[in-house]
DNA sequence: TAGCTATTCTCATTAATTGGGAATAACCTC
DNA sequence: GAGGTTATTCCCAATTAATGAGAATAGCTA
């Protein structure tokens, strides 16, 4: 619950500009153009960037060019986006795992493949997959979220970019239905790989959506085949559902 | 020249809870513990963090913990904080190098060794160094200026802690002598490597400090011996020291 | 459920930010 | 070195937002 309503703290257009101005990554900094852009006053623009020169956040090495101070990326550089991914996340699922006895994975997508930041197995439960693994999106149930979240464009160079070899009899291969899968995976919310990785694997992904609406990440329940009953498939969906949007809440 | 009289921006105070916070590494959120240490009041601790929050910069995941929002350190991660450094001081370098036609150093301290970050040579002149190449800190006239920067604890600890091979007959291998040779360096405000890495050159360092008067790192002149007459010396260090305060003005 | 503590709220007072345009200063080119 | 370009600072009064202490609340843990 951010934005509280009687108590402003300092403006966020001034933390926008520090955003906007690191995004330059040392290009010319145009008072004018950033001016338009963000609404902000040329001659705020210079206040608020005296504010980040004097907290030592950025750096002004010459006319028109402002950098991110070497010591705060020093301080940042000690945590990455994943190790803080992992340290909001992993909790989650291991709380979810006591009651959802499968194998769950957090998964995010890297170009074009995914990678399984996070594994949290039940007692007895083996499974293939390994942490920061990288595995075909077409085929998984966390791909195939990450997949449906992306821009029509995107989905289209993906179809056309790749080869989709199959991995069990399962395996879709034809860019088609890979396609109409992806769009029947955006339409019910979820993703179901069923034995398309492998023959005794049956696996539920949901997205994880930031509070701006961009999926970031997806979970995911794997379970050998037997186990996992059609009547569970309810209660799974659910759990994983809640934990994703509790999950997805942070960020 | 940060820092306008008339026309002040928004609260530094803020932008300093912001990096105290990403210091935190996560560790928990002592509200009390921060305002005392920072001095600001506790309803104002929240009323920063929420503008972090809502500027995406930090997450809030659990209770009394504060993380920096993934999607700022994947903005920052593009940039390391060494190639802040080069992008500012190559071009610096590389001007003096025409006026000054000795090879450039810039280097850092790195766990006791020194980094070379940067190097510039004039037109013809080769040298072994490379860039990024790590060389013993007691021998170069660099690392002599870095170590000169350190605490008193911390050097005795480089001398307890090191052997000190001799790269050339007249490499100082003794700590004592070290010692004395990193002090002497301390109170002349330069330092030299007069054929202690190599038989046949001779360096001199200045420190780059920051406008905070820490040592971020040092700029070197190297030549061959019979290159640098005595008469240039003052010249070299007086060019040297002029850029290193250009450079360290930025910082 | 109780107990601890992080977090938000209230409200009047105070102090800082705001913004447009003019003035300045730094850089580049000739 | 001089001139032109443009980034940067300055000026001002009106407006608006920040401030701070303590009470109230809400969330976690045992």
């Amino acid at each position: 619950m951010t934005g509280s309503k009687n108590n402003p703290g300092p403006t966020g257009k001034a933390l926008g500009l520090l955003k906007e101005v690191i995004a330059l990554h040392g290009k010319p900094f145009h008072p004018e153009t950033i001016s338009k852009k963000t609404g902000v006053p040329v001659a705020n623009l210079y206040r608020y960037l005296n504010s980040f020169l004097e907290a030592r956040l950025l750096i002004h090495p010459a006319r028109g060019e402002y950098l991110p101070h070497p010591s705060f990326l020093s301080l940042l550089s000690t945590l990455t986006s994943k190790e803080v991914l992992d340290r909001v996340i992993r909790p989650k699922l291991e709380r979810l795992v006591r009651i959802l006895p499968t194998t769950l994975h957090f998964g995010v997508l890297e170009s074009e493949m995914v990678t399984y930041l996070i594994k949290v197995s039940p007692k007895g439960q083996m499974l293939f997959t390994k942490e920061n693994m990288q595995l075909e999106a077409y085929c998984s149930s966390i791909g195939k979220v990450l997949l449906a979240a992306m821009q029509d464009a995107d989905i289209k160079i993906y179809l056309e970019g790749d080869s989709f070899p199959a991995l069990t009899r399962y395996t879709i291969t034809d860019p088609e239905r890979i396609k109409a899968e992806i769009l029947k995976t955006r339409q019910r919310g979820y993703g179901i790989d069923d034995r398309e990785i492998h023959e005794d694997l049956f696996c539920l992904a949901v997205p994880v959506v930031s509070t701006l609406g961009e999926t970031i990440g997806a979970i995911s329940a794997a379970s050998n085949l037997g186990d996992l009953l059609a009547k569970d498939i309810d209660l799974t969906l659910k759990e994983l559902r809640a934990v994703a949007k509790n999950v997805g809440s942070v960020f």
